[in-house]
DNA sequence: TTTTTTCTTTACAAAATCTTTATACAAAGC
DNA sequence: GCTTTGTATAAAGATTTTGTAAAGAAAAAA
């Protein structure tokens, strides 16, 4: 078995030294960056099975690499900050962390709260590339082939059919999948869905009619097969 | 469309007001439990899609309340507690809990972290499946196969299998899968019930004449074997 | 600015699903 | 035997859900 790595972005340096004592001694495997793009590119070259991030980064805002990571990373982010900040809090939980903790955290706390992250997310697939028949997405550059030709899709576009082929074969409800890509706000608009999914279909199914990759499943929502 | 349903466990009936009002804003179904006996009842008739669990509680210690529902109860569970102990929250952490909050906690943040725990519960691969003979159900992916092939059901047609195969082997009453079903204004509506399962029988019996699965038990209701 | 692209909204057609009705069958009681 | 009660199934009608085009609004690019 090979050891679980953690990978710590903050750009103090006692606290990456703190970090990285207390998570080896508990069996981990560490890796370091120290300010946002170069732990973007750290974990997109070697996707750790955890990322501490710090939110107050000198380069790009904590709450940016948050995103960024979210749009292909899969596994448990959680957040360090030194601001008590409810806003933050909320924006960052919404934004897909798994946790967020305040400094001074207490490392056994720390301990722990990786732990039940780790263990609520070890099933998940986590690749970048996921290939299905004749289509293929890359999570990192955001494109999308279809029998080795890029298909020119919208942002939005591209948000929902990551998302469908992240998790194909499930069906995802319209609440969640607007939820994922619109937000809280727009958990009704089921109307937009229909709207996206029919030019989805209309450029990567070989007959939009008959769909063979995005299947409706009525009252429900839709499935990636 | 259904509402997420909270159930919260906690003695002081002041936090249980509280949370009840900033959860119903919030668009949830609420239930309250004032002991943990209560609550474990209540979790087990009629499980909720997350449980907020103080681990303060007169008759049974929290940690033992979570202890019990972990060994059955697969959907979030947050804690609150009135102390600020790394040691109990470090043992809820490692007993399954998502996620542990001290009171006084702030509303907005709650919210946010019961958010993000129901996200990752949505999907979360809980190989919640069961199989009996040539019928198998994947109750994450809301799929039904037969002898491996998918078998297309509507969403009710699912719901009424989901339900059978739950119990399969126990003889569920017509009045209790209508209620589970259509809901209780539906309690008296039986025809409805034969209908879909003379629907279900064509999709999933080899011989729907003689079904094997769907076993009718007269004058009480339906049995899955 | 103007043009182009993308997103949001509206309207209506098409399809799928649910509800209701009608009818047939089977078992139990009289 | 007949009647009653409970069940099975097909099919018609009603309703809900979904698909699609297209126009208007907003945002991005030229």
């Amino acid at each position: 078995m090979n050891k679980t790595e953690i990978l710590i972005i903050d750009d103090e340096a006692a606290i990456r030294k703190l970090l990285q004592i207390a998570l080896e001694s508990n069996g981990y495997k560490v890796r370091e960056a120290s300010n946002g793009k170069e732990g973007i590119i750290m974990a997109a070259n070697h996707p750790p099975d955890l990322i501490l991030l710090d939110i107050g980064l000198p380069d790009i805002s904590g709450q940016d690499v948050l995103h960024q990571l979210k749009d292909w990373y899969q596994k448990p982010i959680i957040i360090l900050s030194a601001l008590d900040n409810e806003e933050d809090i909320v924006k960052a939980l919404d934004n897909g962390a798994s946790d967020y903790l305040t400094k001074p955290f207490r490392t056994a706390e720390l301990m722990a709260r990786i732990r039940s992250s780790i263990r609520r997310g070890e099933t998940e697939n986590n690749d970048a590339n996921i290939v299905c028949a004749d289509i293929e997405i890359d999570l990192v550059s955001r494109i999308v082939k279809r029998n080795n030709i890029i298909v020119k899709l919208t942002a939005t576009e591209y948000n929902l059919m990551a998302l469908l082929m992240r998790y194909q074969g499930k069906v995802l409800t319209h609440q969640y999948i607007l939820r994922e890509i619109w937000g809280l706000s727009y958990q009704s608009e089921t109307q937009y869905l229909r709207v996206f999914v029919a030019q989805l279909r209309k450029k990567i199914e070989e007959n939009p009619n008959q769909p063979k990759h995005i299947l409706t499943e009525s009252g429900v929502g839709y499935r990636f097969a």
